[in-house]
DNA sequence: GTGAAAGCGCTAACAT
DNA sequence: ATGTTAGCGCTTTCAC
């Protein structure tokens, strides 16, 4: 059995409950004893019991991180960016994957395990449901779920980086244009194909359907999706990928079929990950500051969970465009 | 508050106790009210406090995962891969990033969050020695500490595949070779030198001390690190690197110096990540399949959960070579 | 098969 | 400033 702060109260001649306070250096316990409690714990190798410590308060200082494509170059970096800001104020991130929450019933996120919860990849709005009903303080990060009362989120501004994309295009010169969008059911997925959408059509120009693809955030997604593009829809000049993951998968593609980027073929993504920028990529994309979206979530989410009293916020964040090497003037 | 089981047990009309036995399946609960309690409990939407769970049987369910560097994709998949597995037996799997571990006093995981712990990036044997001291049960994976008592892990066979790509360099014909090679604390660093080192003088070809490079494990590193390599040894024509990160900077390093791959310069790297195999980089490199380190540790380490007895068991993995496009013989 | 009661290790309210 | 006590929600004997 591990050590408990009985062990160190018998050892150091005090009652448990001193113990207790002079461990949290709570005022009402003198210098002296916090001293010599401290140094016979410490020699008892003594931790307090987690589970012990939340029963009794109703407090974990953690907050579930839930993430999905944790293999995302994009989420992984978020994900580090968060803990170090839950960190920074004393609490600990547990990342919890999609599938660990599939069942609600016994979700980790219901068992008190948490005072808070981030959601990044959910697109789901039953779970978002269920943790409102809840009660439990949550916000969103770089993903929302369609309009409804209003929640916490932190996201970047997609229409706009989609109309920064567009009007490159346009100014480019391009007007045979496809699109490898995320799946409609994300924010992210819909906005930006939309926003995206919608700035060319103010310009007159048109989306074929078959120029269009639909597919899951993944770098072999991106890949089979611009193929089936760019085959169905030959003269294409330019792709716009949603994000730079599926962007780098059109890269791929534009390989395989031995497509010039961007002599041949203008390619642009969205996020600005740092691999975008290696030369084997030099990507011209959106950039959006995970730092800062991970920050102000988890400054936001934090005050709530310390004052439930808090309003919830949406925090739109700016983006800009990144001109790196995969664009070009359409060939003649 | 949240429902408990005594709320399920009043609106059920029968005791908490009966509640706690018939939502565990547990034998001496008729089938009867155990359907009920499950309706009644489903309708309260009840779900166990994991913290009055575990402060009465000391168990979690929960399994700590120590990550560094959730940033490189191997670990990123490795993690997700791991948290499968878990999953699978019906635990949780949490990550813990290094900077939560610093301060061995509130580590959570001496704190009694964890049934075991699976480390990876850890290099630093002072954790691995405290996790033992308590008689935690743990399982190193990919790294391993240097030697001393058996300990369990699960590593890839780094000997094996540094000397695989030494014979490969050797076979092309290279003799002017550099190494970028990781932090010579962790295993996967040191191992991989020593064993292309050895593995090359059985050729009688020595590495010169300014063609080897030592840095973190990331592709700024790897960047940086082969341009001083190259730099200090413009006749290299080939770089053999700890790890496909490391690679994959050395690439942009040649990119930078305008040395072409692999016609002027051979690179090689070890792990064979997803991203090694687009066209981008078509990487040749040492391929460890992770999903079976995943697999095996993740398996051993909750067999000695549930049956402290069993003995700690260090597996080493089988690895081989993928031919891809880096590598070619050296230019006349 | 079910209920009553003890106890896990901690914090907090109340005494002193 | 410190000790005493109750209680957080659960599992687990022990009776019946």
């Amino acid at each position: 059995m591990a050590v408990t702060s009985i062990d160190v109260a018998r050892r150091a001649g005090v009652s448990q409950a001193t113990v207790s306070r002079a461990l949290r250096d709570q005022r009402g316990t003198s210098e002296a004893t916090r001293r010599h409690v401290r140094k016979v714990a410490r020699e008892l190798g003594y931790v307090p019991l987690q589970s012990g410590r939340s029963l009794s308060t109703s407090r974990s200082r953690r907050i579930g991180i839930v993430v999905g494509e944790l293999t995302n170059p994009f989420y992984a970096a978020l994900v580090a960016s968060i803990v170090h800001e839950l960190d920074a104020r004393g609490y600990l991130g547990v990342l919890l994957h999609d599938s660990d929450i599939c069942e609600p019933d016994s979700a980790p996120i219901f068992d008190g395990s948490f005072d808070g919860v981030l959601l990044t990849t959910t697109s789901d709005s039953r779970l978002a449901d269920e943790i409102e009903r809840r009660g439990i303080p949550y916000c969103l990060i770089n993903r929302e779920i369609s309009g409804r009362r209003p929640v916490s989120a932190n996201v970047p501004d997609n229409v706009l980086g989609a109309e920064l994309v567009a009007e490159l295009l346009i100014e480019l010169g391009h007007t045979e244009i496809g699109v490898i969008a995320g799946p409609a059911t994300t924010s992210t997925g819909s906005e930006r194909l939309r926003g995206f959408r919608d700035a060319l059509a103010r310009h007159g120009i048109a989306l074929h359907p078959d120029a269009v693809g639909e597919t899951a955030f993944t770098i072999d997604g991106g890949c089979a999706s611009a193929r089936a593009v760019l085959t169905a829809r030959p003269a294409l000049t330019a792709l716009f990928c949603a994000n730079d993951v599926l962007a780098i998968g059109a890269l791929e593609a534009a390989t395989q079929l031995a497509r010039q980027v961007p002599d041949q073929l203008t390619v642009v993504g969205f996020d600005d990950i740092p691999l975008a920028r290696l030369r084997a990529f030099d990507l011209t994309t959106v950039a959006v500051d995970l730092t800062a979206l991970a920050r102000r979530a988890t400054a936001h989410l934090l005050d709530r969970v310390e004052d439930p009293q808090i309003e919830p916020q949406r925090v739109v964040h700016e983006v800009r465009l990144v001109r790196r090497g995969t664009h070009a003037a359409p060939p003649r």
